[in-house]
DNA sequence: AACAGGGGCAACCGCCGTCGA
DNA sequence: TTCGACGGCGGTTGCCCCTGT
């Protein structure tokens, strides 16, 4: 499913992302944030490009975010704001709280697009009719918005329900606990509680190490304690 | 049972906008 | 004003899995 890990001529490992970067990843953004993205592998003992780091965290490893099935809601509120906005998936994204605009993507490519190329046949709403949307009825503009609230407030209360080690296993990287799943963890709150509660899921000397991070803070590379006392601004 | 082709999705690449020096 | 660093975005790629033959 992933690209196969290796190395480029630079020494940075590309390709799929193991479950040690993932912890490491993690651990470090819950510490310090990611003032600095470029920077970060280098602190958090990654040998990836920032970059890299940032794609990885964005659109798998950062709290609220929301994996599995879409609803039909959802898939309405992507079809319309598609044809408002074309590829903007970022700014779609932006309404349907814990997907990413990759995904988003990813998903508009291999489900939504045929739909819409078809559209110039039939109605948009023939369309998701056909594929399940039983209650379906075309929304009016204003009324938009309004699914995009209900949206929300599934998630949340969906997240109340699901602990954020669930979705923190080994299994990141498998796409059967990804439909599954979901990471939705949409108050501030409960990210922190469960991030507490990711702890416990790692090992023990995992927590233990030392970051080399922690080395490189004692060298002044990092602001440390303007992140210490604004603890998760990033989410 | 074996193979081929397509689908799905994580990850990469390159471009662009913003910001600070 | 210019330039470099950085983050963000959209397009594309690579590869595993599933399904049909």
């Amino acid at each position: 499913m992933v690209r196969a890990p290796y190395f480029d001529k630079n020494g940075t490992k590309k390709g799929a992302w193991s479950e040690e970067e993932d912890k490491k990843l993690i651990a470090y953004v819950h510490k310090y944030g990611h003032p600095n993205w470029r920077q970060l592998p280098k602190f958090a003992g990654l040998q990836r490009c920032g970059k890299s780091c940032r794609l990885r965290w964005m659109n798998y490893l950062r709290p609220n975010l929301k994996r599995g099935n879409y609803t039909p809601k959802e898939d309405e509120i992507i079809m319309d704001l598609h044809q408002k906005h074309g590829n903007k998936w970022s700014l779609i994204a932006e309404s349907l709280h814990g997907r990413t605009d990759n995904e988003i993507k990813n998903y508009w490519h291999s489900h939504l697009k045929k739909f819409q190329n078809s559209n110039n046949n039939t109605s948009c709403d023939e369309d998701l009719k056909s594929i399940g949307c039983k209650d379906f009825e075309m929304p009016t503009n204003e009324a938009l918005g309004v699914e995009s609230l209900h949206i929300l407030e599934s998630s949340v209360s969906i997240s109340s329900e699901t602990s954020y080690t669930d979705h923190n296993s080994p299994s990141l990287s498998s796409s059967s606990s990804h439909t599954e799943s979901t990471m939705n963890l949409c108050k501030e709150e409960e990210s922190v509680a469960s991030l507490e509660t990711l702890d416990s899921g790692f090992s023990n000397n995992f927590w233990t190490e030392p970051f080399i991070s922690e080395n490189a803070l004692n060298q002044d590379y990092f602001p440390i304690s303007s992140y210490m006392t604004e603890p998760f601004y990033l989410w």
